[in-house]
RNA sequence: GGCGGCUUAGCUCAGUUGGUUAGAGCAUCGGAAUCAUAAUCCGAGUGUCCGGGGUUCGAGUCCCUGAGCCGCCA
């Protein structure tokens, strides 16, 4: 095998002031697919998350809560922890960007920021509410919407008619929290300036970002890039900037910054160095991120990285949203599925093998079908491969004692070519292309099952048994290097047939061994069919939850 | 409103640089088998490749245009 690759790769940071939702799972299942695959390979593989832990959606939720902004974001993230583990999304480090490490990495970069000439200081007029004595975010001010009379719209964009507008031009604005009319104020705010970073820009976006979300960046780069606001001012939950009293960075100044500071973290606990693990020239690194946040982590973030003197991003990889059923999730349709009320009743196997069907390296949407899920899972996963361990576990260990011998010249040729596609299926993974991993993967199943059919060891062990050994032990070795080649997308699954077949752990290598003359364990069941019931009580508990989240009045979420 | 992406069998999706009768799985129908979690195998049908124009000897694949969906508009 290569020789051995260092690799750092992030999630995107999901916001502390609500739940994991499958929506989000998408991207953390990805990279955890990819993380487990480059540590089956032998390669060093990182993985860092955090919670996104700032801002005035956090501040507000919290003060309708009565609780503190630490007290709130303390909450979530047990709970997205519980989640992401219960998934089986395994994070080196889940962090938190409400911290003293994240802290100084943003007052370093910002230093850099300042001392290049990069800030600019100047006043602009924002919306403030005299009752709440708060400046308003434009999700924050709602009205009419000056262009089609809509009500009710927000105070950035009409989603009924789509115009874009400043909050000011609404008709009859409201404050979202206390529904009094706001005024605007004066107030310094600092700007990145970042047409500074333009040529830098134009030579990096090609080369470290997928070639749609280059052309699509590209577009703005005719005139000047505009700058971009990064003070908010008190009272608002983050980090002050230093130098500047009573002025905070918004929070998408300090969020990406959090993946920093999870490395950082993971570095003090685990006796290595950052310099190391972010910075070090054959060191890897790459985020991967859903196309709504391109701009802050293809503009922003390399050129914040770069100027203060940090590696930038090897390559940003992009996905696509999830629809359910072919649409956007929606509340009221059921389809809004948090992690925790899928968990309670469908074990996440079963998503993360669907999801790994559909995930291609482009950034299209997938789609949750949910008869397509069932039908997939239970014709493909458990009627196509875990069928494969079943029937020749079962009958290996009822008539020969559970001992795999030779296989016989067919089987031999079987095994030897779904040995000889580990490198094919590894290159799949590699470019993120998992539907097409899984296609290969299918494949080797469709072929034992027809081996088997045409074998009929069934008879065989009737007449002369010691002649269906040779068939059994070629299908399960088959059953075996599948196990292994899905070890990254179903890792409980693969381990269970390390159980099996008594043996320690798979790497990707172990699919270059054959087993013969071995004794198997009882065999257990590995996966059972999905009951097409559970998925109609996981839209039932989602509608139910919406009817409880209705006492709650909704906030714009991020 | 501007920009980008997507639209291929009932469903979910493949379709390299344009090149013979457009593919897979599931679902459906017919048959076989009964080791196995009613899981398997063999065979069959299925498509105005979103609509409309165009370039070309030839277009699902390139260009223009219309519609729907998704996203972004700093």
């Amino acid at each position: 095998m290569s020789k051995k690759r260092k690799i750092t790769l992030t999630a995107a940071l999901p916001y502390a002031n609500g739940e994991i939702h499958i929506g989000h799972l998408v991207e953390y299942l990805q990279a955890d697919f990819w993380t487990r695959f480059q540590k089956l390979r032998g390669h060093e593989c990182l993985y860092f998350c955090a919670d996104d832990t700032h801002g005035t959606p956090i501040m507000m939720r919290a003060r309708q809560e009565g609780i503190t902004p630490e007290e709130l974001i303390e909450r979530n993230h047990k709970q997205h922890v519980l989640d992401f583990t219960d998934f089986g999304v395994d994070f080196d480090n889940y962090f938190t960007t409400h911290s003293d490490i994240n802290r100084e990495f943003c007052s370093v970069l910002y230093e850099h920021i300042e001392k290049n000439g990069h800030a600019d200081i100047r006043s602009i007029n924002q919306t403030y509410c005299n009752h709440d004595n708060i400046f308003l975010p434009d999700r924050f001010v709602k009205g009419t919407c000056p262009n089609c009379k809509a009500n009710n719209q927000y105070g950035d964009s009409c989603d009924s008619c789509g115009s874009t507008y400043a909050p000011s031009e609404l008709i009859d604005p409201a404050c979202s929290i206390c529904g009094n009319t706001p005024t605007t104020k004066e107030s310094e705010h600092i700007f990145f300036k970042l047409n500074d970073f333009k040529e830098y820009l134009t030579n990096w976006l090609p080369t470290h970002t997928p070639k749609e979300t280059a052309n699509k960046l590209m577009e703005w780069f005719d005139e000047d890039l505009k700058d971009w606001d990064i003070s908010r001012d008190a009272p608002y939950f983050g980090f002050e900037i230093p130098g500047h009293p009573g002025k905070f960075f918004y929070v998408w100044l300090d969020a990406p910054v959090g993946y920093m500071a999870s490395a950082k973290d993971w570095c003090d606990k685990n006796n290595r160095t950052f310099e190391e693990i972010w910075n070090a020239d054959d060191r890897e690194l790459y985020h991967f991120i859903g196309k709504d946040i391109v701009r802050f982590h293809c503009l922003f973030w390399p050129s914040i990285l770069d100027n203060a003197g940090f590696k930038t991003p090897d390559q940003v990889f992009v996905h696509g949203f999830l629809t359910v059923n072919g649409e956007k999730m929606s509340k009221s349709k059921g389809t809004f599925i948090n992690a925790r009320t899928y968990l309670n009743h469908l074990d996440p196997l079963y998503l993360r093998f669907y999801y790994a069907c559909k995930l291609n390296s482009s950034s299209d949407d997938i789609d949750l079908n949910f008869d397509d899920f069932i039908a997939r899972v239970n014709s493909d996963l458990v009627g196509k491969i875990t069928n494969l361990a079943s029937r020749g576990a079962q009958m290996l260990n009822k008539h020969l004692e559970g001992r795999i011998g030779d296989l016989d010249e067919d089987g031999k040729a079987l095994v030897d070519n779904a040995r000889a596609k580990s490198e094919e299926i590894a290159a799949h993974y590699e470019a993120r292309d998992f539907s097409k991993a899984l296609v290969i993967i299918r494949d080797i199943a469709d072929e034992a099952n027809r081996y088997f059919d045409e074998k009929e060891p069934w008879k065989a062990i009737k007449a002369d048994p010691e002649s269906a050994r040779p068939i059994l032990s070629a299908t399960l070795n088959l059953f075996r290097l599948i196990a292994i080649y899905l070890k990254p997308i179903l890792p409980e699954y693969a381990e269970k047939t390390e159980t099996l077949f008594n043996e320690s752990a798979f790497n990707w290598q172990s699919a270059q061994t054959v087993i013969t003359n071995h004794q198997i364990e009882k065999y257990e069941y590995l996966a059972s069919r999905i009951d097409p019931k559970q998925v109609d009580k996981i839209i039932e508990e989602t509608k139910h939850e919406l009817a409880a989240d209705k006492k709650i009045k909704t906030q714009p979420q991020q």
